[in-house]
DNA sequence: TTAGTCCAATTTTTT
DNA sequence: ATTGGACTAA
């Protein structure tokens, strides 16, 4: 039951207001997701709603699971009724009642970011297409942007790159994705727009499912997301978005802060709201996030007033490299510790997950509890995708994709053209892989086929002895088929974690079983919870990228490799300025996580890519004033740093005799071997051999 | 035709 | 530093 004490008076307003579309406007830290929260609450227990009538959509799963947690808080096993869930697992549900409409079959799975490249590869190579004028990565950004814009591959403009028809293998891509029963993470948007679009009678079966439908992160949704709601909504209008144009970090998604900025003008006479008062940082700590956003363009002037005392002006350090800001890190982390602060309540948050590492190494040393969220996701690991496969073998949903993935793991003599011949007998035949295995099972596989057949048995022999779902265990099948075996061959350490993590998919299994999952829903969670492990643990530090930081606060927040070529991203120095606008919002979001102290840090020299690379503070702190961001350097001077940088230093003007003036934004390697980066006025960004470059300074 | 060895390319962020 | 891909020996 919700209490109107515990809001202030624009969120009451926010709460309370009726039904039409609702437009809240929240800086961060202002009681957001208790807005929303507390709506939810007050359509269910003053209006009347069912809860399963009404649904959230959130953008992450951790977002979703969270935004149910404080639900059932706030209003009890109610709660749990509501329908959340991310905009992907929500398009799955309805996919999987009316796929059939979009000639998929039900069962139809989804394929993770790993097999889309690798089909792609495939694809690309039986048309002799060379990844020099053409790479995979390239074609598939090119489809996922048309995706983004919700344009299906016969809606697709057409586009020339290197002389190749893009378009023409967008729609053999479509191709192959229906053969193998497939749908990548953006069809799962699509194909619900498309559903909706061109089945009326489906989509008003749709439609007539909610009554409520509130989004979280509005200013993250891509055109396909703005479709999908536009399509969902139209009819009862009832949609509350909340967002914050400040924090939108999707670009690379293509996520269009417009649809928040236009929101009024899509959906006449919305209510409008705003929170500006925040409920979560000290003064100080918000005076860095504005003076950091302020220098972005086009941005809705807010002004975030906080209810809590000045505190402590963050800190800013220089380390001399990664092992060191792992080192002084952590050193603070045990100050906050002895200060009273609980390990849960501290976060390391970084721009690429690859950073992690180092963390991860002191952490342990120092015996540190610590939890990395989101990394090399769970299920995109070799060892787990392998084992579902066996699993989904096991239980007869697996497709053609999942049994070529095994058929040789562990070696059975079956190569590439094994696997093309098992891959060509099993769309002859007609039957589902596990129909196909059966046939195998009984000696009437032929050629490579045959190979597999020991396998085979054995599925069959754990199937028939079973009596029950729950005794159909993995390790067994694992342990007897030489996997594990195989695995152990490998070498010891890699091994004995690999071994762990498939323990811990065996235990995610069981759980899930238990609370009477089917196993093909347990087979869809997995596809979209990329990650897993998403559950806390308790009494823990949390390493995680600057976008899984989204939505969440600490006490204390350390952001590391504050760096430019790391935040902001080379990548987005290279795109131009709208990536680096973004890449300044991240920087606020992880900033506006903390409520008590900040510290940023940066190093001198970072490895990379094997060698090292000397970068100089981010554009976006290494002007801000003492009293914004007080700077200490790293009592040890750098070694390494003193050679070549003294004469070619970042940040230094240069002219290169064919390339004209430029700006030399990082330095890597030593010698003979140094590299310089160089953006220049007219040639853009180059890499450069600093022996042959023949820079002069200007 | 397959398995093992060596070499190259490769890394932003999430579903 | 890791991982997939090409090359070569069996």
């Amino acid at each position: 039951m919700y209490s109107a004490s515990e809001l202030n008076a624009a969120q009451i307003q926010a709460v309370e207001a009726g039904d039409s579309p609702q437009l809240i406007l929240a800086g961060a830290g202002s009681g957001k997701t208790r807005t929303i929260v507390h709506r939810i609450g007050h359509l269910i227990s003053k209006r009347g709603f069912a809860p399963h009538r009404i649904l959230t959509v959130t953008f992450t799963n951790k977002a979703a699971a969270e935004l149910k947690s404080r639900l059932t808080g706030l209003i009890g096993d109610d709660g749990g009724g509501v329908v959340s869930g991310t905009f992907h697992a929500i398009s799955l549900r309805f996919l999987r009642r009316y796929a059939g409409h979009l000639d998929f079959p039900r069962s139809f799975q989804v394929i993770d970011a790993d097999d889309q490249k690798a089909l792609v590869k495939r694809l690309l190579k039986s048309r002799n297409i060379d990844s020099e004028k053409l790479h995979p990565g390239y074609l598939i950004s090119w489809i996922e942007h048309c995706k983004h814009e919700g344009l299906g591959a016969d809606e697709a403009p057409a586009q020339i790159w290197n002389n190749i028809d893009l378009r023409e293998l967008y729609v053999a891509y479509q191709d192959e994705l229906r053969r193998l029963e497939r749908m990548d993470f953006s069809d799962l948007l699509l194909n619900v727009v498309r559903l909706m679009r061109d089945f009326p009678d489906v989509a008003s079966l749709i439609r007539s499912q909610f009554d409520h439908v509130l989004v979280d992160e509005y200013q993250d949704t891509n055109p396909v997301q703005h479709q999908w709601l536009l399509l969902l909504c139209q009819e009862h209008r009832n949609l509350t978005v909340v967002g914050d144009d400040d924090q939108a970090i999707y670009g690379w998604r293509g996520a269009d802060v417009r649809h928040i900025l236009d929101f009024e003008r899509v959906w006449p006479n919305a209510g409008i709201h705003r929170l500006e008062e925040n409920y979560r940082s000290f003064e100080n700590i918000l005076k860095l996030a504005n003076a950091v956003i302020q220098a972005n363009p086009h941005r809705h002037e807010k002004a975030l007033r906080t209810t809590r005392g000045d505190g402590k002006v963050p800190d800013w350090i220089v380390c001399n490299d990664e092992y060191d800001e792992a080192r002084r890190i952590v050193g603070v982390l045990k100050q906050r510790r002895a200060h009273g602060v609980g390990w849960q309540d501290m976060a390391v948050l970084y721009r690429s997950n690859r950073q992690s590492l180092p963390f991860e190494a002191v952490l342990r040393e120092q015996d540190i509890p610590y939890q990395v969220i989101g990394g090399v996701g769970f299920f995109s690991r070799m060892e787990i995708k392998d084992a579902l496969a066996y699993w989904a073998l096991l239980h007869r949903c697996a497709d053609s994709l999942q049994l070529l993935r095994i058929c040789n793991t562990p070696k059975r003599g079956i190569g590439a053209k094994g696997q093309e011949a098992i891959s060509r007998m099993l769309a002859d035949s007609d039957l589902s892989a596990a129909g196909w295995l059966d046939q195998v099972a009984e000696g009437r596989g032929e050629g490579p086929a045959k190979k597999l057949e020991p396998l085979a048995q054995l599925i069959s022999e754990q199937r028939s002895t079973a009596m029950s779902c729950a005794d159909l265990g993995l390790g067994d099948l694992l342990e007897s088929c030489g996997y594990v075996e195989a695995l152990q061959a490998r070498g010891e350490i890699e091994a004995v974690s690999r071994m762990e993590n498939i323990r811990t998919l065996q235990d995610f299994i069981e759980t899930s079983m238990g609370e009477g999952l089917q196993v093909a829903d347990f087979m869809d969670q997995a596809a979209l919870l990329q990650s897993g492990e998403e559950q806390d643990v308790d009494e823990a530090v949390s390493l995680m990228s600057l976008h899984r930081a989204k939505g969440l606060e600490f006490d204390t927040v350390i952001i590391a490799g504050v760096e430019d070529g790391l935040l902001p991203h080379q990548r987005s120095l290279d795109e131009g300025e709208t990536g680096l606008h973004e890449e300044r919002r991240l920087l606020y979001v992880g900033i506006t996580r903390a409520r008590d102290y900040l510290l940023l840090t940066s190093a001198r020299m970072r490895r990379a890519f094997g060698d090292m690379v000397y970068p100089i503070p981010s554009r976006f702190i290494s002007r801000l004033g003492d009293d914004v961001l007080r700077r200490e350097a790293s009592v040890s001077q750098p070694q390494q740093e003193a050679s070549y940088s003294t004469q070619v230093q970042s940040g230094r003007r240069v002219r290169h005799p064919s390339f004209g003036e430029g700006v030399i934004l990082s330095m890597e390697g030593a010698g003979d071997a140094a590299r310089v980066t160089v953006r220049f006025q007219q040639a853009g960004t180059k890499r450069l051999m600093l022996k042959y470059a023949a820079l002069e300074e200007i």
